[in-house]
DNA sequence: TAATTAACATGATATAGATCATGTAATTTA
DNA sequence: TAAATTACATGATCTATATCATGTTAATTA
C-alpha cells in the first residue's frame, strides 16, 4: 500500500477531522477507530442505506453532500436532512434499535467512512467524549428538525425558501466575489421537497427572489446577494 | 421529614422508573441521583422554561403532560412534542449550548425533577447507560420529529389527524370498555397546534371522524373506537 | 454532433384549507 | 348562582398554492 493512499485513509488526516464526533480522541484512540473502519466512495444517485432496511453501522461523511429523505405511499420525496463533511448517519438507527426510516442517497460524489455497529456502541462506553459529541449532535439534528416542523405550520412558501437559503448559506456558503456562493448542487425539485412544496412553486418564487435582486443564479449555482434582506422576510424570530 | 414525603421524592420509587434515562443505574448512583435532583411541581399552564432563555439544567418527568412550543413572529404556536412521564425536556439546550428555541409549558398538574447542568454532565461521562439512553431518547425524538416533517409534506389534514390519534394512542391510550381512551386533555386549538392546521379545520375533520364511527367523545374525553379504520386512511407506511 | 431526456420556467385553472362570521355549550370567575 | 369568558361547532367566503399544460434550455446519451 503507498503512503499516499494509506494517508488518505486515515481519520487523522480526514477533511472533516475537529468537526465530526471523533474530535476529540487522541491519537492512538483515533487511530484505532481508523483502523476499525472501511472507506466507500458513492457515485451520485447511488445510495448508502435504504428506509426499512436494518442498520448495521454508523457512517461519517469525509466529503460531499448526501440527502436523507423519506418517501410517501404516494412516492412524494420528502428529504429530511443533508449530511456533509464531519456529519453522522444511520446513527439514530443504531442506538433506538429500529430499521431505517429513511434513505441516505449521494447528491455527488462522496467518500463516506463505515464503522461497525458493535464498534461504534463500544467506543460511546468507553470515551465519553464521543458520546457527548454524538449527543450534541443528535440534539442540533433535534433543534433542526423541530424548528422545520414549526416552519411549515408558521411561514409561507416564500418564507420556507428564504429560510432554507440562509440555512444553505450557513452550511455550504462560500464568499465569492463580494457575494456568497452555495457549494451544494440541487435540483429545484429537491429544493422543493425540503421546504414541503410543489417544484413549480419553488421555481417562481426563485424567479421573485432573482427578480428582486436578492438572488443570482449562474447555471445550477446559486449566489446570495443580498443577505440582509432574505434575513428580512424570512421571518426568523430565534 | 416523614418516612412517606422522603419516599416521595425518591427515583427509587419514581412513577417513570424504568422508562427514564436513569433505568439502568445500580441502586446507589440511582440514590446519588436522587440527591442531586429537586423536585418541583406544576399547575396547569404554568412554564417549565421559556424559548430564549438559557439552560441550567435538565428536567425528568416524573408525572403529567408538557406540550413544548414554539412561538412564530405572528404570534402562532406551534406544539413540537409532548412530554410525558419518563421523558427528559431541556437536555437538547444543554449539550447543544445554545438556548431554549423551545418553551415548555405544563397542560395538567406535574411533577418534574430538574437536575443541575453540571450534575448531569458529569452522569454522562461516568455513566454511560445514561449516555447510551439520551443517545436513544434524542434519537427516537429526532425520528418522530422527521417523520413529522415529511407528514406535512406528504399529508393531508384528515391524515394527520388520523396519525396524531393513532400517536396519542401509543403514548397515552387506555383500553376501556372496549375502546382506547386518550388519556391526555388537549384542546382543539392545541390539537391543531400539533398537525399545523386551524382549529376550526380540526374541529371540522373531527366531526367527521365521529360522524364516520371512528372517534367518540364524551366532554373532552376521547375514545378510540375504530383504530383500523383510522389506520387505514392514515395512510401510514413505515 | 444529433437525438433524447431531464431540468427549468411560466401561464391557466382548480382546490384544500385558512379566515371570517355567528351561534351554542361548557367552564371560570365574581 | 349569575355573568363572563373560553372552548366547541358549523356555515360562507377567500386565497395560497397545487395541479395541469406547454414551451424552452441544459445535460446526457447515442
Amino acid at each position: 500500500m503507498s503512503a499516499r493512499h494509506a494517508q488518505k485513509l486515515e481519520c487523522e488526516s480526514c477533511p472533516s477531522k475537529g468537526q465530526g464526533i471523533f474530535c476529540e480522541l487522541e491519537h492512538e484512540a483515533l487511530q484505532d477507530v481508523s483502523d476499525h473502519k472501511v472507506v466507500n466512495t458513492y457515485k451520485k444517485g447511488q445510495t448508502l442505506f435504504v428506509q426499512g432496511n436494518p442498520p448495521y453501522g454508523m457512517y461519517c461523511v469525509s466529503n460531499g453532500n448526501i440527502k436523507i429523505s423519506q418517501i410517501g405511499s404516494d412516492g412524494k420525496e420528502s428529504i429530511v436532512r443533508i449530511a456533509s463533511a464531519g456529519d453522522v448517519l444511520g446513527h439514530r438507527s443504531i442506538f433506538t434499535d429500529q430499521y431505517y426510516n429513511a434513505t441516505a442517497t449521494a447528491i455527488e460524489e462522496c467518500s463516506v467512512c463505515f464503522i461497525d455497529k458493535k464498534y461504534i456502541l463500544k467506543l460511546v462506553q468507553e470515551k465519553p467524549s464521543v458520546a457527548c459529541n454524538l449527543i450534541a449532535k443528535l440534539g442540533k439534528d433535534l433543534g433542526a428538525a423541530e424548528k422545520r416542523v414549526s416552519s411549515f405550520y408558521q411561514k409561507n412558501v416564500r418564507e420556507r425558501l428564504a429560510e432554507l437559503l440562509l440555512l444553505l448559506k450557513e452550511s455550504h456558503g462560500i464568499q465569492e466575489d463580494g457575494m456568497i456562493r452555495l457549494d451544494i448542487k440541487l435540483t429545484r425539485e429537491e429544493m422543493a421537497s425540503i421546504i414541503g412544496t410543489a417544484s413549480e412553486t419553488l421555481i417562481r418564487f426563485m424567479s421573485e427572489l432573482k427578480a428582486e435582486g436578492f438572488i443570482e443564479q449562474k447555471g445550477k449555482v446559486i449566489f446570495i446577494t443580498n443577505e440582509e434582506g432574505l434575513l428580512d422576510f424570512a421571518n426568523i424570530s430565534y
